[in-house]
DNA sequence: CTTGGAAAGTCAACAAGGCTGACGTAAATT
DNA sequence: AATTTACGTCAGCCTTGTTGACTTTCCAAG
Protein backbone atom coordinates (compact mmCIF):
# COMPACT_ATOMS: atom_id res chain seq x y z
CA UNK A 1 0.00 0.00 0.00
CA UNK A 2 1.23 3.79 -0.74
CA UNK A 3 1.92 5.19 2.18
CA UNK A 4 3.62 8.63 3.49
CA UNK A 5 6.52 9.24 4.94
CA UNK A 6 4.10 9.93 8.12
CA UNK A 7 2.54 6.28 7.47
CA UNK A 8 -0.49 7.63 6.22
CA UNK A 9 -2.02 5.40 3.64
CA UNK A 10 -2.60 7.43 0.16
CA UNK A 11 -5.63 5.33 -1.28
CA UNK A 12 -8.40 7.66 -1.07
CA UNK A 13 -6.67 10.22 -3.31
CA UNK A 14 -6.41 7.67 -6.36
CA UNK A 15 -7.95 8.86 -9.61
CA UNK A 16 -10.36 6.56 -9.16
CA UNK A 17 -11.13 7.91 -5.72
CA UNK A 18 -11.69 11.19 -6.93
CA UNK A 19 -13.65 10.21 -9.67
CA UNK A 20 -16.46 8.87 -7.21
CA UNK A 21 -16.33 11.68 -5.22
CA UNK A 22 -16.98 14.06 -8.64
CA UNK A 23 -19.82 12.09 -9.46
CA UNK A 24 -21.15 11.64 -5.95
CA UNK A 25 -21.45 15.82 -6.24
CA UNK A 26 -22.92 15.61 -8.89
CA UNK A 27 -25.88 13.25 -8.28
CA UNK A 28 -26.16 14.54 -4.84
CA UNK A 29 -26.60 18.08 -5.86
CA UNK A 30 -29.00 17.70 -7.93
CA UNK A 31 -31.10 16.07 -5.22
CA UNK A 32 -30.17 18.82 -2.63
CA UNK A 33 -32.29 21.26 -4.85
CA UNK A 34 -34.63 18.36 -6.17
CA UNK A 35 -37.37 19.61 -3.27
CA UNK A 36 -37.19 22.96 -3.57
CA UNK A 37 -37.28 22.98 -7.47
CA UNK A 38 -39.92 20.94 -7.34
CA UNK A 39 -42.35 23.60 -4.88
CA UNK A 40 -41.29 26.71 -6.94
CA UNK A 41 -42.06 24.96 -10.49
CA UNK A 42 -45.96 26.49 -11.05
CA UNK A 43 -45.13 29.17 -8.92
CA UNK A 44 -43.51 31.60 -11.11
CA UNK A 45 -40.14 30.90 -9.31
CA UNK A 46 -37.20 29.36 -9.51
CA UNK A 47 -33.66 28.88 -7.90
CA UNK A 48 -32.34 32.18 -7.92
CA UNK A 49 -35.37 33.33 -5.95
CA UNK A 50 -35.00 30.34 -3.66
CA UNK A 51 -30.93 31.67 -3.01
CA UNK A 52 -32.29 35.20 -2.50
CA UNK A 53 -35.10 34.53 -0.22
CA UNK A 54 -32.53 31.85 2.00
CA UNK A 55 -30.15 34.66 2.28
CA UNK A 56 -32.01 37.17 2.97
CA UNK A 57 -33.84 35.18 5.27
CA UNK A 58 -30.37 34.39 7.23
CA UNK A 59 -29.13 37.84 7.51
CA UNK A 60 -31.82 40.26 7.85
CA UNK A 61 -31.60 43.74 7.27
CA UNK A 62 -28.87 42.87 4.52
CA UNK A 63 -27.75 45.25 1.52
CA UNK A 64 -28.07 44.79 -2.15
CA UNK A 65 -24.21 44.51 -2.06
CA UNK A 66 -23.76 41.93 0.38
CA UNK A 67 -26.50 39.68 -1.50
CA UNK A 68 -24.26 40.05 -4.67
CA UNK A 69 -20.99 39.34 -3.03
CA UNK A 70 -22.54 36.20 -1.46
CA UNK A 71 -24.09 35.23 -4.60
CA UNK A 72 -21.61 35.88 -6.80
CA UNK A 73 -24.15 37.28 -9.69
CA UNK A 74 -24.49 40.34 -11.18
CA UNK A 75 -26.40 43.18 -9.94
CA UNK A 76 -28.76 42.81 -13.29
CA UNK A 77 -29.61 39.23 -12.66
CA UNK A 78 -30.04 39.82 -9.13
CA UNK A 79 -32.43 42.74 -9.78
CA UNK A 80 -34.62 40.85 -11.85
CA UNK A 81 -35.32 38.38 -9.39
CA UNK A 82 -35.36 41.38 -6.20
CA UNK A 83 -37.97 43.30 -7.81
CA UNK A 84 -40.14 40.27 -8.91
CA UNK A 85 -40.02 39.20 -5.06
CA UNK A 86 -40.43 42.82 -4.18
CA UNK A 87 -43.56 43.43 -5.91
CA UNK A 88 -45.11 40.16 -5.09
CA UNK A 89 -44.40 41.33 -1.43
CA UNK A 90 -42.39 38.64 -0.65
CA UNK A 91 -39.51 40.74 0.04
CA UNK A 92 -38.96 44.77 1.71
CA UNK A 93 -36.65 47.04 0.76
CA UNK A 94 -36.03 50.30 2.77
CA UNK A 95 -33.56 53.29 2.25
CA UNK A 96 -30.19 52.73 4.99
CA UNK A 97 -30.48 55.24 7.82
CA UNK A 98 -27.16 56.09 8.15
CA UNK A 99 -26.12 55.13 5.11
CA UNK A 100 -29.00 56.42 2.37
CA UNK A 101 -27.94 54.99 -0.35
CA UNK A 102 -27.85 51.26 0.78
CA UNK A 103 -31.08 49.59 0.34
CA UNK A 104 -32.32 47.00 3.65
CA UNK A 105 -33.67 43.59 2.44
CA UNK A 106 -36.46 41.94 4.77
CA UNK A 107 -39.33 39.05 3.90
CA UNK A 108 -42.16 39.74 4.80
CA UNK A 109 -44.62 37.81 6.64
CA UNK A 110 -45.93 36.09 3.10
CA UNK A 111 -41.80 36.10 2.43
CA UNK A 112 -41.10 34.11 5.93
CA UNK A 113 -44.09 31.70 4.92
CA UNK A 114 -42.41 30.37 1.55
CA UNK A 115 -39.09 30.40 3.33
CA UNK A 116 -40.36 27.89 5.77
CA UNK A 117 -41.99 25.84 3.07
CA UNK A 118 -38.65 25.61 1.22
CA UNK A 119 -36.00 25.37 3.83
CA UNK A 120 -38.33 22.68 5.30
CA UNK A 121 -38.19 20.37 2.29
CA UNK A 122 -34.42 20.84 1.85
CA UNK A 123 -33.83 20.73 5.96
CA UNK A 124 -36.02 16.96 5.72
CA UNK A 125 -33.65 15.45 2.81
CA UNK A 126 -30.85 16.94 4.31
CA UNK A 127 -31.47 15.52 7.88
CA UNK A 128 -32.49 12.24 6.71
CA UNK A 129 -29.05 11.88 5.40
CA UNK A 130 -27.39 12.80 8.03
CA UNK A 131 -29.35 10.46 10.38
CA UNK A 132 -28.36 7.49 7.87
CA UNK A 133 -24.62 8.38 7.84
CA UNK A 134 -24.44 9.35 11.62
CA UNK A 135 -22.33 12.55 13.38
CA UNK A 136 -18.51 11.53 12.38
CA UNK A 137 -19.59 11.13 8.50
CA UNK A 138 -21.32 14.59 8.39
CA UNK A 139 -18.41 15.93 10.50
CA UNK A 140 -16.41 14.95 7.58
CA UNK A 141 -18.87 16.13 4.87
CA UNK A 142 -18.59 19.53 6.16
CA UNK A 143 -14.73 19.53 6.23
CA UNK A 144 -14.20 18.47 2.64
CA UNK A 145 -16.68 20.46 1.17
CA UNK A 146 -15.29 23.72 3.30
CA UNK A 147 -11.63 22.52 1.33
CA UNK A 148 -13.27 22.93 -1.84
CA UNK A 149 -14.66 25.96 -1.84
CA UNK A 150 -12.78 29.19 -3.19
CA UNK A 151 -10.72 30.89 -0.51
CA UNK A 152 -13.67 34.19 -1.04
CA UNK A 153 -16.61 31.52 -0.90
CA UNK A 154 -15.17 30.00 2.36
CA UNK A 155 -14.98 33.63 3.64
CA UNK A 156 -18.54 33.82 2.67
CA UNK A 157 -19.72 30.48 4.40
CA UNK A 158 -17.63 31.20 8.20
CA UNK A 159 -19.16 34.77 8.19
CA UNK A 160 -22.62 33.49 8.01
CA UNK A 161 -21.51 30.77 10.54
CA UNK A 162 -20.00 33.12 12.74
CA UNK A 163 -22.71 35.91 12.63
CA UNK A 164 -25.66 32.98 12.77
CA UNK B 1 -27.26 16.88 25.33
CA UNK B 2 -30.07 15.78 23.22
CA UNK B 3 -29.58 11.91 23.21
CA UNK B 4 -31.29 8.89 21.90
CA UNK B 5 -32.88 5.90 23.37
CA UNK B 6 -29.13 4.37 22.37
CA UNK B 7 -27.25 6.93 23.96
CA UNK B 8 -26.38 8.79 20.40
CA UNK B 9 -26.08 12.91 20.43
CA UNK B 10 -28.16 14.40 18.17
CA UNK B 11 -26.84 18.11 18.48
CA UNK B 12 -25.59 17.24 14.45
CA UNK B 13 -29.56 17.29 13.66
CA UNK B 14 -30.21 20.57 14.59
CA UNK B 15 -31.70 23.38 11.82
CA UNK B 16 -28.46 25.15 12.47
CA UNK B 17 -26.29 22.39 12.08
CA UNK B 18 -29.01 21.62 8.87
CA UNK B 19 -28.36 25.14 7.88
CA UNK B 20 -24.84 24.88 7.90
CA UNK B 21 -24.85 21.82 5.54
CA UNK B 22 -26.97 23.35 3.32
CA UNK B 23 -24.80 26.74 3.17
CA UNK B 24 -21.98 24.59 3.00
CA UNK B 25 -22.83 22.39 -0.21
CA UNK B 26 -24.07 25.83 -1.97
CA UNK B 27 -20.57 27.37 -1.72
CA UNK B 28 -18.50 23.76 -2.40
CA UNK B 29 -20.79 23.26 -5.44
CA UNK B 30 -19.76 26.76 -6.83
CA UNK B 31 -15.76 25.39 -6.41
CA UNK B 32 -16.58 22.52 -8.00
CA UNK B 33 -17.47 23.66 -11.21
CA UNK B 34 -15.23 26.80 -11.11
CA UNK B 35 -12.26 25.36 -12.83
CA UNK B 36 -13.70 23.51 -15.60
CA UNK B 37 -16.10 26.52 -16.21
CA UNK B 38 -12.84 28.87 -16.66
CA UNK B 39 -11.30 26.02 -18.83
CA UNK B 40 -14.78 26.02 -21.14
CA UNK B 41 -15.06 29.55 -21.16
CA UNK B 42 -13.87 31.51 -24.86
CA UNK B 43 -14.31 27.90 -25.95
CA UNK B 44 -18.24 27.30 -27.65
CA UNK B 45 -18.77 24.88 -24.66
CA UNK B 46 -20.15 24.93 -21.11
CA UNK B 47 -21.39 22.95 -18.60
CA UNK B 48 -23.65 20.59 -19.93
CA UNK B 49 -20.95 19.92 -22.89
CA UNK B 50 -18.57 18.98 -19.40
CA UNK B 51 -20.79 16.85 -18.17
CA UNK B 52 -21.57 14.84 -21.42
CA UNK B 53 -18.10 14.74 -22.21
CA UNK B 54 -17.40 13.03 -18.70
CA UNK B 55 -19.76 10.42 -18.84
CA UNK B 56 -19.01 9.11 -22.17
CA UNK B 57 -15.30 9.36 -21.36
CA UNK B 58 -16.86 7.51 -18.12
CA UNK B 59 -18.57 4.55 -19.91
CA UNK B 60 -17.15 4.76 -23.52
CA UNK B 61 -19.98 3.20 -26.43
CA UNK B 62 -22.73 4.19 -24.09
CA UNK B 63 -26.24 5.15 -25.73
CA UNK B 64 -27.95 8.40 -25.87
CA UNK B 65 -30.83 6.87 -23.86
CA UNK B 66 -28.57 6.01 -20.91
CA UNK B 67 -26.75 9.17 -21.15
CA UNK B 68 -29.98 10.76 -20.56
CA UNK B 69 -30.95 8.37 -17.57
CA UNK B 70 -27.85 9.96 -16.15
CA UNK B 71 -28.36 13.49 -17.23
CA UNK B 72 -31.92 14.02 -16.15
CA UNK B 73 -32.37 16.36 -19.31
CA UNK B 74 -34.44 15.98 -22.19
CA UNK B 75 -33.24 14.70 -25.75
CA UNK B 76 -33.68 17.85 -27.11
CA UNK B 77 -31.49 19.69 -25.05
CA UNK B 78 -28.81 16.80 -24.86
CA UNK B 79 -28.76 16.71 -28.94
CA UNK B 80 -28.01 19.90 -28.79
CA UNK B 81 -24.81 19.30 -27.22
CA UNK B 82 -24.25 16.35 -28.60
CA UNK B 83 -25.03 17.60 -32.02
CA UNK B 84 -21.58 20.11 -31.33
CA UNK B 85 -19.33 17.81 -29.62
CA UNK B 86 -19.88 15.43 -32.92
CA UNK B 87 -19.48 18.41 -35.50
CA UNK B 88 -16.36 19.65 -33.56
CA UNK B 89 -15.17 15.87 -33.48
CA UNK B 90 -14.67 15.33 -30.33
CA UNK B 91 -17.01 12.76 -30.14
CA UNK B 92 -17.69 9.59 -32.44
CA UNK B 93 -21.26 8.34 -32.57
CA UNK B 94 -22.02 5.29 -34.56
CA UNK B 95 -25.09 2.70 -35.50
CA UNK B 96 -25.52 -0.11 -32.93
CA UNK B 97 -24.52 -3.46 -34.53
CA UNK B 98 -26.74 -5.68 -32.39
CA UNK B 99 -29.85 -2.75 -32.52
CA UNK B 100 -28.88 0.01 -35.09
CA UNK B 101 -31.44 2.17 -33.82
CA UNK B 102 -29.28 2.98 -30.77
CA UNK B 103 -26.07 5.22 -31.50
CA UNK B 104 -23.24 4.27 -28.93
CA UNK B 105 -20.98 7.14 -28.02
CA UNK B 106 -17.17 7.63 -27.73
CA UNK B 107 -14.75 10.28 -27.41
CA UNK B 108 -12.41 10.68 -30.10
CA UNK B 109 -8.69 11.57 -29.71
CA UNK B 110 -9.51 14.95 -29.19
CA UNK B 111 -12.07 14.68 -27.36
CA UNK B 112 -9.93 12.97 -24.90
CA UNK B 113 -7.48 15.61 -24.62
CA UNK B 114 -9.97 18.11 -23.59
CA UNK B 115 -11.74 15.42 -21.12
CA UNK B 116 -7.99 15.07 -19.43
CA UNK B 117 -7.53 19.09 -19.23
CA UNK B 118 -10.95 19.49 -17.04
CA UNK B 119 -11.16 16.23 -15.44
CA UNK B 120 -7.34 17.25 -14.44
CA UNK B 121 -8.13 20.34 -13.30
CA UNK B 122 -11.51 19.10 -11.12
CA UNK B 123 -9.76 16.86 -9.74
CA UNK B 124 -6.71 18.48 -8.55
CA UNK B 125 -9.31 20.46 -6.57
CA UNK B 126 -10.71 17.74 -5.25
CA UNK B 127 -7.45 15.69 -4.67
CA UNK B 128 -6.50 19.29 -2.63
CA UNK B 129 -9.70 19.17 -0.67
CA UNK B 130 -9.34 15.60 -0.17
CA UNK B 131 -6.06 15.93 1.35
CA UNK B 132 -6.58 18.71 3.85
CA UNK B 133 -9.53 17.05 5.17
CA UNK B 134 -7.80 13.36 5.46
CA UNK B 135 -9.50 10.17 4.70
CA UNK B 136 -11.81 9.79 7.78
CA UNK B 137 -13.51 12.71 6.68
CA UNK B 138 -13.30 11.79 2.88
CA UNK B 139 -15.74 8.76 4.01
CA UNK B 140 -17.87 11.08 5.63
CA UNK B 141 -18.58 13.34 2.69
CA UNK B 142 -19.32 10.41 0.39
CA UNK B 143 -21.10 8.60 2.76
CA UNK B 144 -23.47 12.09 3.20
CA UNK B 145 -23.72 12.38 -0.31
CA UNK B 146 -24.90 9.32 -1.08
CA UNK B 147 -27.11 9.75 1.10
CA UNK B 148 -28.60 13.17 -0.29
CA UNK B 149 -29.18 11.63 -3.93
CA UNK B 150 -32.46 10.28 -4.91
CA UNK B 151 -32.86 6.09 -5.06
CA UNK B 152 -32.83 6.53 -8.71
CA UNK B 153 -29.74 8.91 -9.21
CA UNK B 154 -28.18 6.41 -6.22
CA UNK B 155 -28.73 3.91 -8.49
CA UNK B 156 -27.16 5.45 -11.14
CA UNK B 157 -24.18 6.31 -8.89
CA UNK B 158 -23.58 2.97 -7.75
CA UNK B 159 -23.91 1.43 -11.32
CA UNK B 160 -21.08 3.45 -12.20
CA UNK B 161 -18.94 2.55 -9.12
CA UNK B 162 -19.01 -0.91 -10.14
CA UNK B 163 -18.87 -0.62 -13.82
CA UNK B 164 -16.01 1.02 -13.35
C1' DC C 1 -44.86 -9.33 -44.57
C1' DT C 2 -46.95 -5.92 -42.43
C1' DT C 3 -47.45 -3.04 -38.80
C1' DG C 4 -46.95 -1.11 -34.11
C1' DG C 5 -43.97 1.00 -31.22
C1' DA C 6 -39.34 2.18 -29.54
C1' DA C 7 -35.04 4.84 -30.38
C1' DA C 8 -33.12 8.57 -32.29
C1' DG C 9 -32.98 12.88 -34.43
C1' DT C 10 -34.89 17.49 -35.89
C1' DC C 11 -37.50 21.94 -36.07
C1' DA C 12 -39.71 25.61 -33.70
C1' DA C 13 -40.78 28.26 -29.91
C1' DC C 14 -40.21 29.60 -25.39
C1' DA C 15 -38.38 30.63 -20.42
C1' DA C 16 -35.05 31.08 -16.70
C1' DG C 17 -31.18 33.01 -15.45
C1' DG C 18 -26.64 34.04 -16.40
C1' DC C 19 -23.78 37.94 -18.91
C1' DT C 20 -22.11 42.89 -20.85
C1' DG C 21 -22.64 47.73 -21.71
C1' DA C 22 -24.66 52.08 -21.04
C1' DC C 23 -27.09 55.29 -18.47
C1' DG C 24 -29.55 57.71 -14.50
C1' DT C 25 -30.21 59.16 -9.73
C1' DA C 26 -29.46 59.94 -5.05
C1' DA C 27 -26.38 60.15 -1.38
C1' DA C 28 -21.94 60.13 0.64
C1' DT C 29 -17.19 61.40 0.52
C1' DT C 30 -13.34 64.07 -0.70
C1' DA D 1 -18.05 71.39 -6.21
C1' DA D 2 -16.48 67.18 -7.98
C1' DT D 3 -16.10 62.40 -7.55
C1' DT D 4 -17.36 57.98 -5.97
C1' DT D 5 -20.63 54.63 -4.29
C1' DA D 6 -25.01 52.02 -4.16
C1' DC D 7 -28.67 51.00 -6.57
C1' DG D 8 -31.94 50.59 -10.40
C1' DT D 9 -33.00 49.98 -15.22
C1' DC D 10 -33.03 49.42 -20.35
C1' DA D 11 -31.41 46.69 -24.12
C1' DG D 12 -29.44 42.80 -25.97
C1' DC D 13 -27.00 38.50 -25.94
C1' DC D 14 -25.88 33.42 -24.55
C1' DT D 15 -26.47 28.82 -22.52
C1' DT D 16 -29.26 25.45 -21.22
C1' DG D 17 -33.32 23.91 -19.83
C1' DT D 18 -38.44 23.07 -21.36
C1' DT D 19 -42.83 21.36 -24.69
C1' DG D 20 -44.88 19.93 -28.79
C1' DA D 21 -44.98 18.08 -33.28
C1' DC D 22 -42.90 15.47 -36.66
C1' DT D 23 -39.78 12.11 -39.36
C1' DT D 24 -36.74 8.31 -39.98
C1' DT D 25 -35.06 4.03 -38.80
C1' DC D 26 -35.51 -0.25 -37.22
C1' DC D 27 -36.87 -4.33 -34.22
C1' DA D 28 -40.24 -7.54 -33.17
C1' DA D 29 -44.80 -9.42 -32.84
C1' DG D 30 -48.84 -10.61 -35.17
Amino acid sequence: MAETPGGENLLFLTDEQLRKGIEAMFFAYRGFTADPDRILEGMDYGRAHHRAIHFIHRSPGTTVSNLLAILGVTKQSLNRVLRTLIEDGLVRSEKGKVDARERHLHLTDKGQMLERELSDAQRARMRAAYRAAGPQAVAGFRQVLEAMMDPEMRRQYNRLKEGG
